[in-house]
RNA sequence: CGGGAUGUAGCGCAGCCAGGUAGCGCGCUGCGUUCGGGACGCAGAAGCCGGGAGUUCGAAUCUCCCCAUCCCGACCA
């Protein structure tokens, strides 16, 4: 491809409203272009990195066996009402009615579809087991896009499923996928760090992540650095200290406490730890209140407590409803003196010694608190976050955290779609059996943009030749037509011997080209200018070092060849 | 949805406080000189100043209401 014909609006400063490495360069390579909020635009270039990542996603899901659909986006709503998720999924799912009133859904995921069509395909326990996949568009009505195509409205996903007789294959259908992703993720030159996760509104049991470490990561991880424990901080656990308890018990007192609120209020005014408070936390779960009650040291984990509470929302309780269930404005509510309310400890309540709570009375608190003496507790549960710091649930050492950028994650569904669905099977003696499920996804931009940020200096991006859009930049340094001439036959045979080239034929000067060519990042660059008009040198550098070489045209090809065999090998899965 | 910020030429910005001819850099067009790390000169094209109301003789500038975008929190690949 000729530069002056391609269009490659690349730019020389940062676009305003860009904030991450990864969205800037994009967009300053030419890559993609920003549509409205949420939505991008993908430029010939960004598309055939779209594509080379896809691809490198397609050779290893066939390899693990995995056959390709593509899915409506369009989906009826019947398919989403069969599993219960027309109503459970929220307003993150986009819902559309055509001309006659029938409800759709433009698919945020495909669990049903995949499932429903299945159901109709599978029949027999000799069909078992498949996996299918797709590389397809979801839309999801976020709350926020951000960080350019990291968080988007639209994106491409590759959605796998897997469909098996019993847990044990299940088991080996989810370990093939979990080889085919390590391979995937380090075709791209992506470190990834797996980890333990939450599986979310999905449904389902053994979960994992496949991490990206990136500052601009949203997402923060907990490893253990001793024993290997890896996990989301929604998800991780964390051993609780031993409780040191020399003290004897206090007596339950109340205190007034005029305009002492929060955390930090009362630190202050009794001069105590925050460690020693119980904070008491209402919220709504699918709409009943429901208190939270953790030491005032810790933060609560909302996905925790909601998987805890089978909830399919949770939200902050509005400050009417607190002061509805605690009968005191917000700020005073605890557990002593029961109130009607379902109440849920954390687990490391009950080794709290002469705590202080709210007294659920204006400007009022507890001190002396005992659990146990003073309140019940009925409901236990690990509802607080792990922190860096924190001791490691397995081997009791400290945990560090890490910022991660989520690019893949599988997991084992169950039977939470066959069932709902309705999706049986024969088994060996004619009986109906439901198939066990598993579900596996990648962000395929997503993965783009964390190829990016993973594969930079200042000048621009270094790609891994796996995805890079162009295996070869070509810059042609002419004066005449003469010299033009020259290097056009230079292009001509390397796309004769195959090579994708990107050939810079413009007329521009050479540190222009150059600095062009450093920004969008092709593994290899050459240089066709005085050199060869005088020496039949030809100039070759790798993007990623600093050192030229020079080679006579008849060794071109060859030197060419070696060197893209030479990058390849270096991102083997 | 809550909190903060910003909307002026294709892109990056100034002008606004102290109302009166819309400006700079990049990019774009033409001509000429240059030509190995983002060259230079000359001549150009391009903006109902996010939208709507208002105040005023007069509004990019002051007031009010919308809208959009970005950042910080809850959703997720």
């Amino acid at each position: 491809m000729k530069i002056s014909r391609y269009i490659l609006p690349t730019l020389k400063e940062d676009p305003s409203d860009a904030v991450v490495v990864s969205h800037k360069l994009m967009i300053r390579a030419g890559l993609i272009r920003k549509e409205s909020a949420g939505m991008y635009i993908y430029l010939p270039l960004g598309m055939r990195v779209l594509k080379k990542v896809e691809n490198i996603i397609r050779e290893e899901m066939d390899q693990a066996q995995g056959q390709e659909f593509l899915m409506p986006e369009l989906t009826s709503a019947d398919l989403w009402k069969e599993s219960g998720r027309w109503d459970t999924m929220g307003p993150e799912m986009f819902r559309i009615k055509d001309r006659n009133g029938s409800d759709y859904s433009l698919a945020p995921t495909h669990e049903e579809a995949f499932t429903g069509a299945m159901r109709s395909l599978l029949s027999s326990y000799r069909d078992l087991p498949v996996t299918v996949y797709q590389v397809n568009t979801k839309f999801r009505d976020e709350i926020r896009p951000r960080f350019g195509i990291m968080r988007s409205k639209e994106f491409i996903m590759k959605d796998a499923y897997s469909f098996d007789l019993d847990e044990k294959g299940l088991d080996e259908s989810y370990q093939a996928m979990r080889k085919a992703y390590r391979n995937i993720f380090r075709r791209y030159g992506l470190e990834t760090i797996p980890v333990e996760a939450d599986t979310g509104s999905m449904g389902g049991s053994d979960s994992e992540e496949f991490m990206v470490a990136s500052e601009v990561g949203e997402e923060i991880l907990l490893i253990c650095e001793e024993c290997g424990y890896r996990a989301n901080q929604e998800k991780a656990e964390y051993r609780r200290p031993a409780p040191v308890d020399a003290k004897p018990l206090e007596d339950l007192r109340l205190v007034d406490t005029p305009d002492v609120k929060t955390i930090d209020d009362l630190t202050g005014f009794f001069r105590a730890p925050a460690a020693v408070f119980l904070k008491s936390i209402v919220y709504m779960a699918d709409g009943k209140p429901v208190m939270a009650v953790i030491p005032g040291d810790r933060e609560i984990n909302e996905h925790k407590l909601k998987n805890y509470l089978s909830a399919g929302e949770l939200e902050l309780a509005t400050d009417n409803v607190v002061e509805e269930v605690t009968s005191a404005p917000v700020g005073f509510a605890g557990p002593v003196n029961k109130l009607n309310v379902r109440t849920v400890f954390d687990i490391s309540v009950k080794d709290v010694r002469n705590g202080i709570t709210g007294a659920n009375e204006n400007d009022k608190h507890y001190a002396g608190v005992n659990p146990r003496r003073d309140f019940m507790i009925e409901e236990e549960a690990d509802i607080s976050t792990a922190e860096e710091g924190d001791s490691c649930i397995r081997c009791g050492r400290s945990m560090i955290s890490r910022k991660g950028i989520e690019v893949g994650h599988i997991f084992k569904l169950g039977y939470k779609y066959t069932k709902s669905m309705e999706f049986t099977i024969l088994d060996q003696n004619g009986k109906a059996m439901h198939p066990i499920m598993g579900c596996y996804g990648i962000g395929v931009n997503r993965t783009m943009a964390a190829v990016v940020e993973q594969h930079h200096d200042d000048k621009g991006i270094v790609w891994p030749i796996t995805v890079a859009p162009f295996q070869i930049h070509l810059v042609g340094i002419a004066k005449s037509d003469e010299e033009f001439a020259q290097v056009e036959e230079i292009y001509q045979e390397l796309l004769k011997s195959g090579f994708e080239v990107l050939y810079d034929d413009r007329k521009a000067s050479p540190g222009f080209k150059f600095a062009d060519a450093d920004l969008i990042g092709m593994p290899i660059r050459i240089t066709v200018g005085k050199s060869y008009y005088q020496n039949q040198e030809i100039e070759v550098k790798l993007r990623r070092m600093s050192d030229i070489s020079k080679v006579e045209r008849s060794g071109l090809v060859a030197c060419l060849r070696s060197m893209i065999k030479d990058e390849m090998a270096r991102f083997d899965a």
